[in-house]
DNA sequence: ATATAATGCTTAGCGATACTAAATATTATG
DNA sequence: CATAATATTTAGTATCGCTAAGCATTATAT
């Protein structure tokens, strides 16, 4: 028997880290690797992502029309790797708003069976 | 393309349903059928299960150790079939109980990404 | 010089879980 | 007798985070 909890923490992120992406970038466009630092410094580490599971939602979101990259070549001196710098689209905007309403009517609605109501 | 936010719904209850599902047991001992219903009703028909969702949640639960069951065969009037009922165990609700945490700390943490914080 | 670490992107294959869809069975109602 | 409501079971599919590995560039340490 595997342990519960850990499996029950992975299966949450389902979904959500699509979600958590858009906002990031949103936010401010940035690349990969700067993606993932700022999934795990804002989660406290609860968030800490290899890449191989936050490149293909990025290619997702790419293939949906709702970000678009372009890599970073020219030296920008001290810079050591090329970067594939990643923006939000109008669609993408539209994705997220609602994203985060379906986020906070499902929200309410696992507080409510997790609450003293009756169900 | 396929509609974002309707795959995103579904994602988001990959592993919660688990929890939903042993809350309601610990609440009262329940047969599937009637889990259906109170998930359903409970939700505003957000968590609108077909039988071909719940009743795996079931046998794995029942497989951890987190739930067991009883036939209810006896004829108490009325009654159209006989029924499965299930009930949670105390391994069921220290389950029930990390899982709660696990959900709460996760529900914070996506707020905090969702809210004007930096990140 | 060369090994190591840090940065940065890509891909193949796996496992967990909700979905669709259908089959089976009993009782009540038309 | 047909249909609906109740009630359980199972086969097959898709999604998506995971592990694991590989490739490439620059800076630092040995």
């Amino acid at each position: 028997m595997e342990p519960c909890a850990p499996r029950f923490a992975q299966q949450l992120k389902k979904g959500i880290l699509e979600m958590l992406v858009l906002q990031l970038i949103a936010r401010r466009p940035s690349h990969g690797y700067e993606l993932l630092l700022r999934l795990r410094e804002g989660s406290s580490g609860l968030l800490t992502l290899k890449e191989g599971t936050l490149y293909p939602i990025l290619y997702r979101l790419e293939d949906e029309g709702c970000i678009v990259s372009a890599w970073q070549n020219q030296a920008a001196e001290g810079r050591p790797m090329p970067r594939k710098v990643y923006t939000i689209t109008p669609k993408g905007l539209d994705t997220l708003n609602a994203e985060q309403q379906v986020w906070q009517a499902f929200r309410a609605c696992v507080d409510t069976f997790t609450g003293r109501d009756e169900a």
